[in-house]
DNA sequence: TGATAAAAAGCACGTTCGTGCTATTTTTAG
DNA sequence: CTAAAAATAGCACGAACGTGCTTTTTATCA
């Protein structure tokens, strides 16, 4: 994620980027504080604010950095895969090793909670990146169902919708202590889910 | 909640926490500061705080309040219900009630995702709390399947994993602005369910 | 290399919050 | 009705936070 071509800001700025994605993401964004990201990259708090402005804009860079890795780990592998029903599959693969890379828990996750209440561009940018992330699974399942590699009665909006709901339930199971630590409870209705729906 | 015969002191106590229960609910737990809220049943500061002695037994206390409400909303009304299956369903129901009755959030996931990696009493009560509804509804599904109104191989926690799963999801989609308002992806997908295992 | 621009540090201010102490008002019980 | 106890208010403190201003250090490029 640094460049050796960047300039000496852009590269600091993803140095900070790097460490606040870990911080926001095992505490919280709003718990994420400039004080102790400065210690954390042993800057001082002024030095690494004005890299930011403000700490709406630190947040916002967050997510964005979130984002980005979010597509360089999920997403564009699987762009390649011809079939689409192969590229659903291989995308909750990635998709729950997104959640592993990320201490296991999914920042998505705790943001989408902590802004549903506090208006603001940060709010805004959660919920359309959270819309982008379920119209990709949307399209995909349509396009596996164009394929005929699903029965062309499934409703594609219905299956994402019980997709992602057990993405969420397994993060909670784990927290509650509630066994599926490998996500094999997931794994298990996942290929349920798509067994059920398939031609 | 406020009864006649109580004391004064415990009657402004349950006042408070009617109103910390909704402040909590639409905001989060730790976003409830006990100066807005004394504003909002006006009082002091102090006044209100020497009830608690301290924010965290404040927490708990709206915690407990909330786990009584649950209760009497969701779980109780369902006691007497002779068929498991019945019981389970009706309960569902419910537990889609609680969620309406608390402006369309529930304090448990908010909860739930802010203390996660937040040690202390109110982490371990909301993981407390929350792993007794969940005992509750396995319960309540092996129950149907010993009185063999589900088959016998079904799995009961696969089952509720999938159930709370749609839960969780509800919420989300709703927040996301995917349908869901009146709960109908939750529902069919729970009449899904519950078809699939039923003998 | 040296001039200029950018980055980083030092420092301080204003807010908000939880909490403790003391005084005052209200409830409780004989 | 009155004295004791409990509830509530008033006030202030220390800490943490975001943010702005000024100075110093570092990077950039002709």
């Amino acid at each position: 994620m640094v460049e050796i071509f960047m300039s000496k800001a852009k590269k600091t700025r993803q140095q900070i980027l790097e460490v606040a994605l870990k911080m926001a993401t095992s505490t919280s964004l709003n718990d994420l504080t400039i004080g102790s990201l400065a210690v954390a990259v042993d800057m001082s708090k002024s030095g690494l604010f004005s890299h930011f402005k403000s700490k709406e804009n630190l947040q916002l860079a967050v997510l964005q950095y979130a984002h980005d890795l979010f597509r360089e780990i999920v997403t564009i592998p699987v762009l390649e895969i011809p079939s689409p029903l192969e590229r659903l599959i291989q995308v909750c693969d990635n998709w729950l090793g997104w959640y592993e890379s990320q201490a296991k828990t999914c920042i998505y996750i705790s943001a989408s909670v902590e802004f549903d209440d506090q208006p603001g561009l940060v709010h805004d940018k959660v919920a359309d990146d959270l819309a982008k992330w379920l119209s990709f699974l949307i399209a995909t399942v349509q396009a596996a169902i164009d394929e005929k590699e699903l029965k062309p009665d499934t409703d594609a909006k219905q299956f994402v919708y019980e997709l992602y709901s057990l993405y969420l339930g397994s993060q909670s199971m784990i927290w509650v202590g509630f066994e599926d630590t490998s996500h094999n409870r997931f794994k298990l209705a996942l290929t349920s889910l798509i067994t059920r729906v398939r031609s």
